[in-house]
DNA sequence: TACATTAATAACCAATCAGTCAGTAATAAA
DNA sequence: TTTATTACTGACTGATTGGTTATTAATGTA
């Protein structure tokens, strides 16, 4: 690698935040909070260490801001989404599906879910930060369709606080395996639009009452 | 803390590898490799940091024991199950899962699977030396039952390879959840053992044949 | 009791890294 | 052009920590 003479040295007060978050969270997703030098995120966004500290005081303010930065703003959308929405409650749950992979499974957005997991225990405050604004409105989106469907007599009855735990299950999985596993080992591979449809059909089959089926 | 002043130096030479490592485990689960020092571990483990190292070179060779040393024993029971199990494969897949968590699901191996979603990217060899001794045996064992279920017409015809994901998804997330959330955030606290019967349930009623429902 | 062996210790070393700060250069203002 | 401002840099520091080793003490042996 070849030192860059060039040395230009350029000032961009608003693009370096966003380009250091999002650095930030690559480096953070692939080799772990603690793993990650601060000065390999600075590099990443092509800055120095120093620029980094400008802009955020801290290591851990800047895992803060990661976490905090790419969350949340789908639920206003979606919540509208279930409220207008007109078909029936199992093309409701598969449109949510298809929508969240759109929006968050395909994106660098899914490793925050591996960040969490991996640091939750070392940061409490941001593990409820996590939960009040992703987990719960999540879980409760979900809670509502499947009662929108118990109550139309379009799914079974069940404990609803579960079930919603049956259908997040394998979306959790299907980023972390992306984020983890397939990367390095690519004999593991899957299609994830297929494990997406498959898993919907399963999920359908085992929700949809009897008395709906053909 | 006041220090203990009776030095009692205890010589059990047989005893440290298995404390050390079951000390390791938990916090390597806990806090990330990365994040736990080795005198932490040689603290939990009750014993010096210089004790640790005489037993593991590196604290790199510790995770590959700790990982390696807690997997792979239960397979060839479960093979014998497979081959002399008398019932439906709906009850098999039951019994199976039932095992799983028994065996491992409940005890503290289970934070193995969020050790290697951690470390993975950081340590490819030891991801290789999972997926060839946990994952791939796991899934063999899986497909054989979806396939016996197939071949009997007791499930519907499907692709093995993605169905076999769908099963073990719920439990990779029961894992996660329990080594992750429920310890810190005890809002989300859900009993393991309802999830995975009612896991099991719709699990069945989306993969049974129609011609075998009531 | 005296001696040999070795498990265990803790002080130590070298490397790493988060965070600092004095200085530099790009831009704006005068 | 000169001066002022400030985004940016990178050498530096203090604290941390993985790993080493000289020493200590527990145990076995005679």
């Amino acid at each position: 690698m070849t030192p860059d003479l060039t040395h230009k040295r350029e000032r961009r007060k608003e693009a370096r935040p966003g380009e250091l978050l999002e650095a930030a969270l690559q480096l953070f997703v692939q080799k772990g909070f603690a793993a990650t030098k601060a000065e390999e995120v600075a590099a990443l966004a092509g800055v120095s260490k120093g620029t980094l500290f400008l802009y955020f005081p801290t290591k851990e303010d800047l895992l803060k801001a990661v976490v905090s930065e790419n969350l949340a703003q789908h639920f206003p959308a979606w919540n509208q989404a279930f409220e207008t929405f007109e078909g029936s409650s199992a093309e409701m749950l598969r449109f949510a599906l298809h929508s969240w992979w759109e929006k968050i499974g395909s994106t660098p957005a899914s490793g925050i879910c591996k960040l969490m997991i991996s640091e939750s225990r070392n940061f409490p405050d941001l593990l409820s930060f996590y939960v009040e604004s992703v987990i719960r409105p999540g879980n409760n989106l979900l809670r509502r369709i499947l009662q929108r469907g118990m109550d139309n007599g379009e799914f079974r009855t069940m404990n609803a606080e579960i079930a919603v735990h049956t259908i997040v299950a394998p979306m959790i999985f299907l980023m972390i395996w992306e984020n983890s596993m397939t990367a390095y080992s690519s004999s593991l591979s899957m299609s994830p639009m297929e494990f997406l449809e498959h898993q919907i059909d399963v999920l359908l089959h085992g929700l949809v009452a009897p008395s709906q089926k053909a």
